[in-house]
DNA sequence: AGTAAGGCGGGCA
DNA sequence: GTGCCCGCCTTAC
């Protein structure tokens, strides 16, 4: 049975919440974890649909490359999470982005 | 390095 | 109700 299009959100969001602090996932991990391993895009929009960002850890998720990728709140705003968790971050990109790299699995 | 094309979901005309 | 475009992307050329 397909899910509902605002359940859809709600998945990427509870998965987003399994992220523990410190770390960072990637849109395309999501996707997979999801099912749909090219719905990276999609993934993103829920995102960025997402209520408020505290509620949904959206800024521990970013692009496959390691780069932060964007922020409905501001991307500065961000950075600014990431490094206040512990996470690096230098030109719009997680230091150690392999090593924060946090599977869904 | 930059550019172009791709597949998923939602919102708007 | 249908169709098109967009988006916090990814990958390949």
């Amino acid at each position: 049975m397909n899910q509902l299009p605002a359940d859809f959100d709600a998945a990427v969001w509870k998965l987003l919440k399994k992220i523990p602090e410190g770390k960072v996932t990637t849109y395309k991990q999501l996707a997979i974890a999801l099912g749909k391993p090219n719905a990276f895009r999609a993934v993103g929009n829920a995102c960025n649909r997402n209520p408020d960002a505290p509620f949904v850890p959206c800024h521990r998720v970013v692009k496959s490359t390691g780069e932060l990728g964007g922020y409905a709140k501001g991307l500065k705003k961000k950075i600014a999470l990431l490094k206040r968790e512990g996470v690096k971050i230098k030109n719009n990109k997680v230091l150690n982005f392999m090593e924060r790299l946090f599977e869904f699995r």
